[in-house]
DNA sequence: CTTGGAATGTCAACAAGGCTGACATAAAAT
DNA sequence: ATTTTATGTCAGCCTTGTTGACATTCCAAG
């Protein structure tokens, strides 16, 4: 509560090797779980990590050209497409060609896409909700701003997004 | 930032589907930022995601065996093994056959692994400390216990270790 | 002592999903 | 008319996960 700014001469404990070290593990260790839930349900479906990431985000942004969306992910257009190839042939993904740029291909979840993405965001939330019911909304608030304190500034900007950026 | 106890009426807009939604993203994003510094430094190697995990948890727990370092990493022994096979074969792992149970191999880093593993943390630490520092201290604890919140139980284990839980 | 099972680790082969490079097409911009 | 942009596709490579088959070692039951 108190000395949290710029002071001189504060603790600075919480920036030890140990404690550092103690951030990067429990990262990944929690990253595990993170995408343990979903993971267990993309198996049924013959589906990988790949198309989670694609139908988040098509979902979050519906309409979203490919472009967008490759940047968003951080991966090569030929990458993405594969992954997007199944995703529009077994029904989830619909493409629209653009109206004002006709080159642009927009993402849009169908009916099926739609559910699969529930499915899988419930999961997630569920997990994320037990873990922020136990850590309390101080906690949460802490959790967040470290969490974007450490993503690349160009990333930041897709996340939280428009209107409020924290 | 009042009520962070466990009052029965507290407001709990912590846990919406849109806070979640965004601790999720948020999760996503800061883990790209989290690897991006020693992804760079692995590439110069011609190593992976896969050499630094091993390196950094040989270098936690010296002579620790296959096995245990199998159950932390969470991936199978052949997998594991790749990855130990170039270390050993570039010097960076040194491999000793147990004496009490010589099926056993106790996995130590050489002075040249080492050096790999200090260059990789120190990266990794480098953004870990300025996030830390950029969120201050009390967010720091809301961080760490939301992660361990998230991990699955019998990781937690493997967290922290031993005579401190935190 | 021997023998069979359990624990430990290695080798081989396959799949997912990253990557680069080359090339095609359509549409927009100049 | 030419160039640039957005997208898609094919081919081939690498890392890192998987399973299956096998070798070694230990231990315990006969």
């Amino acid at each position: 509560m108190a000395d949290s700014g710029g002071h001189s001469g504060e603790s600075l404990l919480f920036l030890t090797d140990e404690q550092l070290r103690k951030g990067i593990e429990a990262m990944f260790f929690a990253y595990r779980g993170f995408t343990a839930d979903p993971d267990r349900i993309l198996e049924s479906y013959a589906y990988g990590r790949a198309h989670h990431r694609a139908v988040h985000f098509i979902n979050r942004f519906p309409g979203t050209t490919v472009n967008n969306l490759l940047t968003i992910l951080g991966v090569t257009k030929q990458s993405l497409n594969r992954v997007l190839r199944t995703l529009i042939a077994d029904g989830l993904v619909e493409v629209r060609v653009g109206t004002r740029d006709r080159r642009e291909r927009h993402l849009h979840l169908t009916e099926a896409g739609i559910t699969l993405e529930r499915e899988l965001s419930e999961a997630q939330r569920r997990r994320m909700r037990a873990a922020y019911r136990q850590a309390g909304p101080e906690a949460v608030a802490g959790f967040r701003h470290v969490l974007e304190a450490m993503m690349d500034p160009e990333m930041r900007r897709h996340y939280g997004d428009l209107k409020e950026q924290v």
